[in-house]
DNA sequence: ATGGTAGGACGCCTA
């Protein structure tokens, strides 16, 4: 069977839930996970989803800030709302779900941005991003003979050379430095997870999911990062058949500084 | 080297 997941930052659902439903009816996906939702849950625009065929919602949200949300045609089951750094941030959510003959496990995160000073010592916020990079090796890839894992979300990080505009202009630029980008390789590896997105568009070819709101022409500069990603664990990693990053999102009305990153799997 | 924009909630934090 297929089965689409697709990852979205959407800075704030309730100001673009025309933006997601537009999304949803085009590219059809199973399942969509959001970050940056930026609001609780009672202001979730369930409903929303509901009459569009996604009938099935989990959400980690919070007032003004943060905020994942995982919306699904396929029935989901909450499997945890994890806390990191004990900092009480909605930050993370897992479910559950069946496809293919495999339970999969579907973690939705969003990593903390880091601020703009990039020495743990100084800026309070980039200690918070290093330790939950560090945190992130408690959630490994699960993998058995009928189960599955999926890790998506906004991480904060571009880890290769070819996931920034310029390497070496960006090397002290929060995103993208070494101790950055060492740690969250290593994390990766360690916790046995595949980078899909690299898999399926291998470097040297450039890939970006995220253009900053500053720039005058978002397009003409292109200087994008690739902070958005799709993990998995190896056991489906042969079975994805496409990536697809969907650049054309940005230059929508009011776009979201991020854009849609759609993983087909034929399971 | 600097400042540029956006969102939530309405002064200022976060990105």
């Amino acid at each position: 069977m297929s089965l689409t997941i697709a990852t979205w930052n959407i800075n704030s659902v309730r100001l673009r839930i025309q933006l997601v439903l537009d999304f949803l009816r085009d590219y059809t996906p199973d399942i969509l996970c959001l970050q940056e939702i930026k609001c609780p849950e009672e202001h979730f625009p369930y409903q929303a989803f509901h009459d569009a065929g996604y009938p099935h919602v989990t959400i980690n949200g919070q007032k003004g800030y943060h905020g994942v949300a995982t919306i699904s045609k396929l029935p989901i089951e909450l499997v945890e709302r994890r806390e990191f750094c004990a900092k009480g941030d909605t930050r993370h959510l897992s479910v559950n779900f069946e496809a293919g003959g495999l339970t999969v496990l579907l973690h939705n995160f969003y990593v903390p941005a880091g601020g703009d000073e990039p020495d743990p010592e100084i800026n309070d916020k980039f200690r918070h991003k290093l330790d939950f990079v560090e945190e992130m090796r408690g959630v490994p890839a699960a993998t058995g003979e009928k189960t599955a894992s999926i890790l998506v979300g906004d991480l904060n990080i571009a880890p290769l050379e070819n996931d920034v505009w310029s390497h070496k202009q960006l090397l002290k630029v929060v995103s993208h430095t070494p101790v950055e980008t060492e740690a969250f390789e290593a994390m990766r590896k360690a916790g046995g997870w595949v980078d899909l997105m690299r898999q399926a568009i291998p470097e040297p070819e450039k890939i970006y999911t995220w253009w900053s709101y500053r720039a005058a022409d978002w397009a003409a500069s292109d200087r994008g990062r690739r902070l958005d990603h799709v993990w998995s664990s190896p056991n489906i990693a042969g079975k994805l058949t496409a990536i697809e990053v969907l650049r054309d999102a940005r230059g929508w009305d009011r776009p979201s500084d991020h854009v849609p990153v759609i993983a087909r799997f034929d399971l």
